[in-house]
RNA sequence: GUCCUGUUAGCUCAGCCGGUAGAGCAUUUCCCUUUUAAGGAAGUGGCCGUUGGUUCGAAUCCAACACAGGACACCA
């Protein structure tokens, strides 16, 4: 582990400052400043006669980022949670400590300095140093200074060196804490009620996905990780609870791309007394508070397309947008066969047993689903690709549903939740049928679930927001692992070795 | 799951017409009191992703595997 030789180096260095009476891993700190705001308070000494003000006195903590070291004197750039600035130390001031400091200390190593504010021939405000001192001592070396991480995988992995690098890279991440902090205010502000619900499941339920298993020793039995905390949910209406809400992480056991991780975050969120239209008209002022929180132009770049977020968002009923936006031919998209032929015709492999709503799916998903740019609602959605939504009054072949769509990709699906028991259980029933002939992503029966239908839920509307896929979107990041702090790895070899032992 | 590309020093990258392993930064020693990727001088540093094959000889050619990035397929 440490047995690099630039390590060993770096370790016999924080001996040697050990040895000088100093500890390399100090810690008593004393901060009064932060970089940026020296930066702003001294910034009128550039124009000062002086060009310094030695009466003023700021004490920092940073890591230093560069070092150049000259006979007596020496100039770093030392970084900290604002930003950086120069300090320059010289051997008037420090002494026989200068000496010792220009053998021990190195790019990487977080050190506290005092000093008084001064400008540099050269124009840059700096820090004068008048002490000097090693907080942590780096033994680890920074990648090279001027081309940094560039290497991917290492920048994921090792996501602590990516941000010390690449201090870009913080700013996605704060900025996905505010969203994520904007959407709670703004569901707090309407009286949602955030809740936590088991993330061990005894069955997986809620979506269609493979769920993780794992195993409960005490009780000896196996547990899924959730896919979804739909039903969950759902259970606190039945009890009570007008509108609550979650944001938390699902965990689904399938393959992983830009656009997928094994663990992801989802909003949920369920209103009583409240139908999918009331959804779509919350969801866009949800995004129109998220916009102005953080200040966001209300058209966005996303990866080369300009995106138009002005409410109000386009609405357009799933077979219209199979005609209108997919191009396909109004006699086509009502007849299992026709569509069959059609698929057929244009080389798309599907499941030919499916039924109507499924093989409608496949058109909707290779015609229309990319063309989606600006925020669409597409609604009235088939019944039998939406099992635990409510039928529409008008018509019982669709249900009273929508998705949001933006940059071609699915970022939200609502609907007015089924609450009708006996429709429930045997909608199960017919999701367990394409378990057994195969689909081993088809819902799960859960009896409880239907005890807690049996015991009245009010009528309600429910939603799910992929709060990653939302952060992609507004930060303009192509892939979810640009948006994820630490995204899911495959192991590397000695890894698996340390697991197989 | 499929296809394409990549993997060489701590980092960023050359080398790929097979013939002793290269550069810049970093690091080590020395010089240097206002530098801006500081400068000058001299060094150290490599299982060329792993395993096998072809060859007198492989970082280089071939195969398999691993990991990564990208594209496609499925999902959110």
């Amino acid at each position: 582990m440490f047995s690099n030789r630039y390590i060993e180096q770096r370790v016999e260095k924080g001996e040697l400052l050990r040895e000088s009476g100093r500890n390399p891993y100090e810690n008593r700190v004393a901060r009064d400043s932060f970089t940026a705001d020296f930066l702003d308070k001294f910034n009128y000494l550039k124009d000062s006669e002086e060009r310094r003000d030695e009466s003023q006195s700021c004490r920092l903590i940073g890591r230093i980022k560069f070092l150049r070291l000259m006979g007596k004197a020496s100039f770093m750039r030392i970084e900290d949670s604002k930003g950086s600035l120069q300090i320059y130390l010289s051997r008037n001031n420090l002494g026989d400590w200068f000496n010792t400091l220009k053998k021990v200390v190195e790019v990487g190593d977080i050190v506290e300095v005092e000093g008084y504010p001064f400008v540099t021939k050269t124009d840059e405000l700096s820090l004068h140093v008048s002490d000097f001192k090693v907080v942590t001592k780096a033994v680890a070396p920074l990648p090279e200074k001027f081309h940094g991480l560039q290497d991917k995988e290492l920048r994921y992995r090792q996501r602590y060196l990516d941000m010390i690098m690449n201090p870009d890279v913080k700013e996605v991440f704060q900025k996905r804490s505010q969203i994520v902090s904007a959407i709670r205010h703004f569901l707090e502000s309407r009286e949602f009620l955030e809740v936590e619900t088991p993330m061990l499941h005894p069955i997986a339920g809620g979506a269609n996905a493979r769920p993780f298993i794992t195993h409960h020793n005490a009780l000896g039995v196996d547990r899924f990780l959730r896919i979804a905390p739909e039903l969950y949910l759902k259970r606190l209406l039945v009890g009570g609870f007008d509108a609550v809400f979650e944001i938390n992480r699902n965990f689904r056991n399938e393959g992983m791309d830009h656009t997928h991780n094994p663990e992801f975050t989802m909003l949920e969120f369920y209103w009583a007394y409240h139908r999918y239209e009331d959804l779509m008209e919350l969801t866009e002022e949800m995004f129109g508070y998220l916009f102005e929180t953080l200040k966001l132009e209300q058209k966005l770049q996303f990866d080369g397309k300009e995106i138009d977020f002005s409410a109000p968002f386009q609405k357009i009923a799933y077979l219209e947008s199979l005609v209108s936006i997919g191009g396909v031919s109004e006699e086509i998209i009502h007849s299992r066969d026709k569509i069959i032929e059609f698929l057929d015709s244009n080389n798309i492999d599907f499941n030919r047993d499916a039924s109507l709503g499924y093989l409608q799916a496949e058109l909707f998903d290779n015609f229309v689903e990319d063309k989606l740019i600006n925020p669409t609602f597409i609604t009235e959605f088939p019944i039998d690709i939406s099992p635990l939504a409510r039928r529409s009054d008008r018509d019982h072949n669709i249900a009273d549903r929508f998705e949001l769509f933006i940059a071609g990709t699915e970022v939200s699906n609502g609907f007015s939740e089924l609450n009708d028991p006996i429709d429930q259980y045997e909608r199960f029933k017919k999701q367990i049928d394409a378990k057994n002939s195969g689909d081993d992503e088809a819902h799960e029966m859960d009896e409880d679930y239907i005890r807690a239908l049996m015991y009245g839920m009010p009528p309600a509307a429910g939603q799910g927001i992929g709060i990653d896929r939302l952060v992609m979107l507004l930060t303009n990041q192509i892939s979810i692992r640009d948006v994820l702090l630490f995204p899911a790895m495959k192991p590397l070899n000695n890894e698996i070795e340390i697991i197989g032992e």
